[in-house]
DNA sequence: CCTAACATGTAAACTGTTACATGATTCC
DNA sequence: GGAATCATGTAACAGTTTACATGTTAGG
Protein backbone atom coordinates (compact mmCIF):
# COMPACT_ATOMS: atom_id res chain seq x y z
CA UNK A 1 0.00 0.00 0.00
CA UNK A 2 2.93 2.32 0.71
CA UNK A 3 3.98 1.68 -2.88
CA UNK A 4 0.54 2.72 -4.15
CA UNK A 5 0.59 6.10 -2.43
CA UNK A 6 -0.25 5.44 1.21
CA UNK A 7 2.11 7.15 3.63
CA UNK A 8 0.83 6.67 7.18
CA UNK A 9 -0.62 3.68 8.97
CA UNK A 10 -3.93 5.47 8.80
CA UNK A 11 -3.59 5.74 5.02
CA UNK A 12 -2.88 2.02 4.78
CA UNK A 13 -5.99 1.17 6.76
CA UNK A 14 -8.12 3.41 4.57
CA UNK A 15 -6.65 1.93 1.40
CA UNK A 16 -7.34 -1.62 2.58
CA UNK A 17 -10.90 -0.71 3.50
CA UNK A 18 -11.71 0.54 0.03
CA UNK A 19 -9.75 -1.95 -2.05
CA UNK A 20 -8.37 -5.27 -0.83
CA UNK A 21 -10.98 -5.75 1.85
CA UNK A 22 -12.98 -8.09 -0.35
CA UNK A 23 -10.16 -10.64 -0.28
CA UNK A 24 -7.97 -9.44 2.60
CA UNK A 25 -8.82 -7.42 5.69
CA UNK A 26 -6.68 -5.99 8.45
CA UNK A 27 -7.43 -4.18 11.69
CA UNK A 28 -5.71 -1.05 12.96
CA UNK A 29 -4.22 -3.01 15.82
CA UNK A 30 -2.17 -4.95 13.30
CA UNK A 31 -0.91 -2.04 11.24
CA UNK A 32 1.12 0.06 13.69
CA UNK A 33 3.08 -2.82 15.23
CA UNK A 34 3.71 -4.20 11.73
CA UNK A 35 5.05 -0.88 10.45
CA UNK A 36 7.53 -0.89 13.34
CA UNK A 37 8.54 -4.47 12.55
CA UNK A 38 9.02 -3.68 8.87
CA UNK A 39 11.07 -0.62 9.68
CA UNK A 40 13.25 -2.63 12.08
CA UNK A 41 13.93 -5.16 9.33
CA UNK A 42 14.82 -2.41 6.85
CA UNK A 43 12.01 -3.01 4.35
CA UNK A 44 10.39 0.38 4.93
CA UNK A 45 11.67 3.69 6.21
CA UNK A 46 9.71 6.16 8.29
CA UNK A 47 10.16 9.87 8.80
CA UNK A 48 8.34 12.26 11.09
CA UNK A 49 5.61 14.02 9.12
CA UNK A 50 3.77 15.67 11.98
CA UNK A 51 1.54 18.54 10.97
CA UNK A 52 1.71 21.09 13.76
CA UNK A 53 0.89 19.27 16.94
CA UNK A 54 -0.75 16.30 15.23
CA UNK A 55 1.83 13.61 15.09
CA UNK A 56 2.18 11.54 11.96
CA UNK A 57 4.75 9.14 10.60
CA UNK A 58 5.21 8.79 6.83
CA UNK A 59 6.75 5.61 5.45
CA UNK A 60 8.25 4.65 2.10
CA UNK A 61 9.55 1.34 0.78
CA UNK A 62 13.33 0.99 0.86
CA UNK A 63 15.05 -0.56 -2.20
CA UNK A 64 15.27 -3.77 -0.22
CA UNK A 65 11.55 -3.53 0.55
CA UNK A 66 10.77 -3.12 -3.13
CA UNK A 67 12.95 -6.13 -3.98
CA UNK A 68 11.24 -8.21 -1.31
CA UNK A 69 7.83 -7.25 -2.69
CA UNK A 70 8.77 -8.27 -6.22
CA UNK A 71 10.22 -11.54 -4.94
CA UNK A 72 7.04 -12.26 -3.05
CA UNK A 73 5.02 -11.63 -6.20
CA UNK A 74 6.97 -14.21 -8.18
CA UNK A 75 7.51 -16.71 -5.37
CA UNK A 76 6.25 -20.12 -6.45
CA UNK A 77 4.90 -20.99 -2.98
CA UNK A 78 1.26 -22.04 -3.13
CA UNK A 79 -1.08 -19.13 -2.47
CA UNK A 80 -3.36 -19.93 0.44
CA UNK A 81 -7.05 -19.39 -0.15
CA UNK A 82 -9.46 -19.43 2.74
CA UNK A 83 -13.14 -18.70 2.86
CA UNK A 84 -15.32 -18.63 5.94
CA UNK A 85 -18.90 -18.01 4.97
CA UNK A 86 -21.70 -18.53 7.47
CA UNK A 87 -24.32 -18.03 4.76
CA UNK A 88 -22.95 -20.92 2.71
CA UNK A 89 -22.89 -23.04 5.84
CA UNK A 90 -26.56 -22.31 6.46
CA UNK A 91 -27.46 -23.21 2.89
CA UNK A 92 -25.49 -26.44 3.21
CA UNK A 93 -27.45 -27.44 6.31
CA UNK A 94 -30.79 -26.10 5.10
CA UNK A 95 -32.37 -29.57 4.96
CA UNK A 96 -32.90 -29.19 8.70
CA UNK A 97 -35.43 -26.39 8.05
CA UNK A 98 -38.27 -25.79 5.62
CA UNK A 99 -37.90 -24.95 1.93
CA UNK A 100 -39.34 -21.52 2.69
CA UNK A 101 -36.53 -20.91 5.16
CA UNK A 102 -34.02 -21.98 2.53
CA UNK A 103 -35.49 -19.61 -0.06
CA UNK A 104 -35.12 -16.83 2.50
CA UNK A 105 -31.51 -17.89 3.12
CA UNK A 106 -30.78 -17.78 -0.60
CA UNK A 107 -32.45 -14.39 -0.93
CA UNK A 108 -30.22 -12.98 1.78
CA UNK A 109 -27.18 -14.62 0.24
CA UNK A 110 -28.06 -13.00 -3.05
CA UNK A 111 -28.78 -9.59 -1.52
CA UNK A 112 -25.40 -9.63 0.18
CA UNK A 113 -23.63 -10.17 -3.12
CA UNK A 114 -25.75 -7.52 -4.84
CA UNK A 115 -24.79 -5.01 -2.16
CA UNK A 116 -21.14 -5.94 -2.49
CA UNK A 117 -21.47 -5.52 -6.25
CA UNK A 118 -22.78 -1.99 -5.83
CA UNK A 119 -19.74 -1.07 -3.79
CA UNK A 120 -17.43 -2.75 -6.27
CA UNK A 121 -19.05 -1.02 -9.25
CA UNK A 122 -18.64 2.31 -7.45
CA UNK A 123 -14.90 1.73 -7.47
CA UNK A 124 -14.82 1.25 -11.22
CA UNK A 125 -14.38 4.02 -13.76
CA UNK A 126 -12.00 6.98 -14.01
CA UNK A 127 -13.66 9.07 -11.28
CA UNK A 128 -13.35 6.48 -8.52
CA UNK A 129 -11.06 6.82 -5.54
CA UNK A 130 -9.13 3.79 -6.79
CA UNK A 131 -8.46 5.22 -10.24
CA UNK A 132 -7.68 8.70 -8.93
CA UNK A 133 -5.00 7.32 -6.63
CA UNK A 134 -3.10 6.38 -9.81
CA UNK A 135 -2.37 2.98 -8.35
CA UNK A 136 -1.87 1.24 -11.70
CA UNK A 137 -3.93 -1.18 -13.72
CA UNK A 138 -3.84 -4.32 -11.57
CA UNK A 139 -5.99 -3.08 -8.69
CA UNK A 140 -8.74 -2.53 -11.28
CA UNK A 141 -8.27 -6.03 -12.66
CA UNK A 142 -8.50 -7.49 -9.16
CA UNK A 143 -11.72 -5.48 -8.83
CA UNK A 144 -12.99 -7.09 -12.02
CA UNK A 145 -12.39 -10.54 -10.55
CA UNK A 146 -14.32 -9.56 -7.43
CA UNK A 147 -17.21 -8.37 -9.56
CA UNK A 148 -17.24 -11.61 -11.57
CA UNK A 149 -17.31 -13.69 -8.38
CA UNK A 150 -20.16 -11.81 -6.73
CA UNK A 151 -22.09 -11.63 -10.00
CA UNK A 152 -21.85 -15.44 -10.24
CA UNK A 153 -22.91 -15.89 -6.60
CA UNK A 154 -25.91 -13.60 -6.95
CA UNK A 155 -27.01 -15.23 -10.21
CA UNK A 156 -26.74 -18.84 -9.09
CA UNK A 157 -28.49 -18.07 -5.80
CA UNK A 158 -31.34 -16.49 -7.74
CA UNK A 159 -31.59 -19.52 -10.02
CA UNK A 160 -31.64 -22.00 -7.15
CA UNK A 161 -34.22 -20.00 -5.19
CA UNK A 162 -36.50 -20.05 -8.22
CA UNK A 163 -36.11 -23.78 -8.69
CA UNK A 164 -37.03 -24.43 -5.08
CA UNK A 165 -40.00 -22.08 -5.35
CA UNK A 166 -41.46 -24.02 -8.28
CA UNK A 167 -40.47 -27.71 -8.03
CA UNK A 168 -39.69 -29.42 -11.35
CA UNK A 169 -42.28 -31.53 -13.24
CA UNK A 170 -45.44 -30.73 -11.25
CA UNK A 171 -47.70 -33.82 -11.50
CA UNK A 172 -50.97 -32.57 -13.04
CA UNK A 173 -51.99 -29.25 -11.44
CA UNK A 174 -55.38 -28.93 -9.78
CA UNK B 1 -22.73 -33.06 10.37
CA UNK B 2 -24.11 -35.42 13.02
CA UNK B 3 -27.48 -34.74 11.50
CA UNK B 4 -26.23 -35.76 8.06
CA UNK B 5 -24.96 -39.14 9.16
CA UNK B 6 -21.62 -38.50 10.88
CA UNK B 7 -21.32 -40.27 14.22
CA UNK B 8 -17.79 -39.82 15.54
CA UNK B 9 -15.48 -36.83 15.64
CA UNK B 10 -13.46 -38.60 12.99
CA UNK B 11 -16.57 -38.83 10.80
CA UNK B 12 -17.21 -35.12 11.24
CA UNK B 13 -13.70 -34.23 10.17
CA UNK B 14 -13.98 -36.44 7.08
CA UNK B 15 -17.35 -34.95 6.18
CA UNK B 16 -16.00 -31.41 6.47
CA UNK B 17 -12.99 -32.28 4.33
CA UNK B 18 -15.11 -33.51 1.45
CA UNK B 19 -17.97 -31.02 1.64
CA UNK B 20 -17.92 -27.73 3.52
CA UNK B 21 -14.19 -27.24 3.26
CA UNK B 22 -14.58 -24.88 0.33
CA UNK B 23 -16.34 -22.36 2.56
CA UNK B 24 -15.56 -23.58 6.09
CA UNK B 25 -12.67 -25.61 7.43
CA UNK B 26 -11.96 -27.08 10.85
CA UNK B 27 -9.01 -28.92 12.34
CA UNK B 28 -9.15 -32.07 14.44
CA UNK B 29 -7.94 -30.16 17.45
CA UNK B 30 -11.20 -28.21 17.39
CA UNK B 31 -13.57 -31.12 16.99
CA UNK B 32 -13.02 -33.24 20.08
CA UNK B 33 -13.12 -30.41 22.63
CA UNK B 34 -16.20 -29.00 20.84
CA UNK B 35 -18.03 -32.34 20.97
CA UNK B 36 -17.45 -32.38 24.75
CA UNK B 37 -18.69 -28.81 25.05
CA UNK B 38 -21.81 -29.56 23.02
CA UNK B 39 -22.53 -32.66 25.07
CA UNK B 40 -22.12 -30.68 28.31
CA UNK B 41 -24.65 -28.14 27.07
CA UNK B 42 -27.10 -30.87 26.10
CA UNK B 43 -27.19 -30.22 22.36
CA UNK B 44 -25.69 -33.59 21.47
CA UNK B 45 -25.56 -36.93 23.21
CA UNK B 46 -22.71 -39.41 23.02
CA UNK B 47 -22.59 -43.13 23.65
CA UNK B 48 -19.68 -45.50 23.71
CA UNK B 49 -19.42 -47.24 20.34
CA UNK B 50 -16.04 -48.89 20.75
CA UNK B 51 -15.38 -51.74 18.38
CA UNK B 52 -13.34 -54.30 20.25
CA UNK B 53 -10.37 -52.48 21.68
CA UNK B 54 -10.64 -49.50 19.38
CA UNK B 55 -12.44 -46.82 21.31
CA UNK B 56 -15.04 -44.74 19.59
CA UNK B 57 -17.73 -42.36 20.72
CA UNK B 58 -20.88 -41.96 18.63
CA UNK B 59 -22.93 -38.80 18.95
CA UNK B 60 -26.45 -37.81 17.95
CA UNK B 61 -28.30 -34.52 18.12
CA UNK B 62 -30.70 -34.19 21.02
CA UNK B 63 -34.15 -32.63 20.38
CA UNK B 64 -32.76 -29.44 21.88
CA UNK B 65 -29.77 -29.65 19.54
CA UNK B 66 -32.08 -30.02 16.57
CA UNK B 67 -34.12 -27.02 17.71
CA UNK B 68 -30.99 -24.94 18.17
CA UNK B 69 -29.82 -25.86 14.67
CA UNK B 70 -33.13 -24.83 13.10
CA UNK B 71 -33.08 -21.58 15.08
CA UNK B 72 -29.57 -20.85 13.89
CA UNK B 73 -30.68 -21.43 10.29
CA UNK B 74 -33.43 -18.85 10.55
CA UNK B 75 -31.63 -16.37 12.79
CA UNK B 76 -31.66 -12.94 11.16
CA UNK B 77 -28.13 -12.07 12.37
CA UNK B 78 -25.89 -10.99 9.50
CA UNK B 79 -23.85 -13.90 8.14
CA UNK B 80 -20.18 -13.11 8.30
CA UNK B 81 -18.25 -13.62 5.09
CA UNK B 82 -14.47 -13.59 5.10
CA UNK B 83 -12.02 -14.30 2.35
CA UNK B 84 -8.24 -14.39 2.67
CA UNK B 85 -6.69 -15.00 -0.71
CA UNK B 86 -2.96 -14.50 -1.21
CA UNK B 87 -3.33 -14.97 -4.97
CA UNK B 88 -5.77 -12.06 -5.22
CA UNK B 89 -3.41 -9.96 -3.14
CA UNK B 90 -0.57 -10.70 -5.53
CA UNK B 91 -2.69 -9.77 -8.54
CA UNK B 92 -3.71 -6.54 -6.80
CA UNK B 93 -0.06 -5.58 -6.28
CA UNK B 94 1.16 -6.91 -9.62
CA UNK B 95 2.11 -3.42 -10.90
CA UNK B 96 5.30 -3.85 -8.88
CA UNK B 97 6.43 -6.62 -11.24
CA UNK B 98 6.39 -7.19 -15.00
CA UNK B 99 3.33 -8.00 -17.11
CA UNK B 100 4.82 -11.43 -17.74
CA UNK B 101 4.89 -12.06 -13.99
CA UNK B 102 1.27 -10.96 -13.79
CA UNK B 103 0.23 -13.30 -16.60
CA UNK B 104 1.93 -16.11 -14.69
CA UNK B 105 0.08 -15.08 -11.53
CA UNK B 106 -3.24 -15.15 -13.36
CA UNK B 107 -2.42 -18.54 -14.89
CA UNK B 108 -1.80 -19.97 -11.44
CA UNK B 109 -4.94 -18.32 -10.10
CA UNK B 110 -6.88 -19.92 -12.91
CA UNK B 111 -5.26 -23.33 -12.49
CA UNK B 112 -6.15 -23.31 -8.82
CA UNK B 113 -9.81 -22.76 -9.59
CA UNK B 114 -9.77 -25.39 -12.34
CA UNK B 115 -8.33 -27.93 -9.89
CA UNK B 116 -10.95 -26.99 -7.33
CA UNK B 117 -13.62 -27.39 -10.00
CA UNK B 118 -12.45 -30.92 -10.75
CA UNK B 119 -12.84 -31.85 -7.11
CA UNK B 120 -16.24 -30.17 -6.95
CA UNK B 121 -17.48 -31.87 -10.12
CA UNK B 122 -16.38 -35.22 -8.67
CA UNK B 123 -18.82 -34.65 -5.82
CA UNK B 124 -21.73 -34.14 -8.19
CA UNK B 125 -23.94 -36.90 -9.53
CA UNK B 126 -25.67 -39.86 -7.92
CA UNK B 127 -22.51 -41.97 -7.43
CA UNK B 128 -20.61 -39.39 -5.37
CA UNK B 129 -19.83 -39.78 -1.70
CA UNK B 130 -22.02 -36.76 -1.02
CA UNK B 131 -25.09 -38.15 -2.77
CA UNK B 132 -24.60 -41.67 -1.35
CA UNK B 133 -24.59 -40.33 2.18
CA UNK B 134 -28.21 -39.33 1.59
CA UNK B 135 -27.57 -35.96 3.11
CA UNK B 136 -30.44 -34.20 1.35
CA UNK B 137 -30.63 -31.74 -1.50
CA UNK B 138 -29.07 -28.61 -0.01
CA UNK B 139 -25.49 -29.87 0.20
CA UNK B 140 -25.68 -30.38 -3.56
CA UNK B 141 -27.02 -26.87 -4.06
CA UNK B 142 -24.18 -25.45 -1.96
CA UNK B 143 -21.87 -27.43 -4.21
CA UNK B 144 -23.46 -25.80 -7.25
CA UNK B 145 -22.72 -22.36 -5.81
CA UNK B 146 -19.10 -23.36 -5.26
CA UNK B 147 -18.86 -24.52 -8.87
CA UNK B 148 -20.36 -21.27 -10.16
CA UNK B 149 -17.89 -19.22 -8.14
CA UNK B 150 -14.79 -21.11 -9.26
CA UNK B 151 -16.06 -21.27 -12.86
CA UNK B 152 -16.36 -17.46 -12.80
CA UNK B 153 -12.90 -17.01 -11.25
CA UNK B 154 -11.23 -19.30 -13.78
CA UNK B 155 -13.00 -17.64 -16.71
CA UNK B 156 -12.32 -14.03 -15.76
CA UNK B 157 -8.67 -14.81 -14.97
CA UNK B 158 -8.30 -16.37 -18.42
CA UNK B 159 -9.89 -13.34 -20.06
CA UNK B 160 -7.65 -10.90 -18.23
CA UNK B 161 -4.50 -12.89 -18.93
CA UNK B 162 -5.32 -12.84 -22.64
CA UNK B 163 -5.92 -9.08 -22.61
CA UNK B 164 -2.55 -8.47 -20.98
CA UNK B 165 -0.81 -10.82 -23.39
CA UNK B 166 -2.12 -8.91 -26.42
CA UNK B 167 -2.57 -5.21 -25.49
CA UNK B 168 -5.60 -3.56 -27.06
CA UNK B 169 -5.36 -1.54 -30.33
CA UNK B 170 -1.92 -2.58 -31.59
CA UNK B 171 -0.51 0.33 -33.66
CA UNK B 172 0.17 -1.09 -37.15
CA UNK B 173 1.80 -4.54 -36.87
CA UNK B 174 5.17 -5.19 -38.63
C1' DC C 1 5.24 -57.05 7.94
C1' DC C 2 4.00 -52.68 6.93
C1' DT C 3 1.05 -49.00 5.57
C1' DA C 4 -3.16 -46.63 5.54
C1' DA C 5 -7.08 -45.66 7.79
C1' DC C 6 -9.66 -45.37 12.11
C1' DA C 7 -9.85 -42.97 16.42
C1' DT C 8 -9.08 -39.51 20.24
C1' DG C 9 -6.87 -36.28 22.52
C1' DT C 10 -3.46 -32.16 24.61
C1' DA C 11 -0.10 -28.18 24.79
C1' DA C 12 1.99 -24.53 22.85
C1' DA C 13 2.06 -21.20 19.58
C1' DC C 14 0.28 -18.06 16.51
C1' DT C 15 -2.90 -14.77 14.39
C1' DG C 16 -6.15 -11.61 14.61
C1' DT C 17 -9.94 -8.95 16.73
C1' DT C 18 -12.28 -5.96 20.12
C1' DA C 19 -12.07 -2.70 23.25
C1' DC C 20 -9.78 0.80 25.28
C1' DA C 21 -6.89 5.09 25.55
C1' DT C 22 -5.45 9.55 23.82
C1' DG C 23 -5.20 13.69 21.35
C1' DA C 24 -5.30 17.18 17.11
C1' DT C 25 -7.66 19.36 13.34
C1' DT C 26 -11.27 20.49 10.11
C1' DC C 27 -15.80 21.44 8.81
C1' DC C 28 -20.59 22.47 9.69
C1' DG D 1 -19.71 23.93 20.14
C1' DG D 2 -19.85 19.38 18.36
C1' DA D 3 -19.13 15.76 15.06
C1' DA D 4 -16.26 13.65 11.83
C1' DT D 5 -11.86 12.69 10.45
C1' DC D 6 -6.95 12.26 11.11
C1' DA D 7 -3.61 9.82 13.80
C1' DT D 8 -1.23 6.33 16.85
C1' DG D 9 -1.03 3.06 20.00
C1' DT D 10 -1.78 -1.05 23.87
C1' DA D 11 -4.00 -4.93 26.49
C1' DA D 12 -6.94 -8.52 26.77
C1' DC D 13 -9.26 -11.90 24.52
C1' DA D 14 -10.87 -15.30 21.05
C1' DG D 15 -10.18 -18.54 17.71
C1' DT D 16 -7.41 -21.62 15.25
C1' DT D 17 -3.45 -24.26 13.88
C1' DT D 18 0.71 -27.06 14.41
C1' DA D 19 2.92 -30.35 16.58
C1' DC D 20 2.91 -33.87 19.57
C1' DA D 21 1.14 -38.21 21.79
C1' DT D 22 -1.07 -42.73 21.62
C1' DG D 23 -3.19 -46.89 20.21
C1' DT D 24 -6.26 -50.24 17.04
C1' DT D 25 -7.60 -52.58 12.94
C1' DA D 26 -7.92 -53.85 8.06
C1' DG D 27 -5.79 -54.83 3.83
C1' DG D 28 -2.07 -55.57 0.54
Amino acid sequence: MLRLGAESGYDVKRAVDISTRFFWTISEAQIYPMLHTLEDSGLIEGRDASQGRRKRRAYVLTPEGERTLVQWLSSPAPDSFEVRDVAMLKIFFADAGSDDDAVELLARFRARSEETLERLYAQQGPSSELAESGAGKYPELALRIGIAVHRAMADVAGEIAEEIGQPEAPSAPG
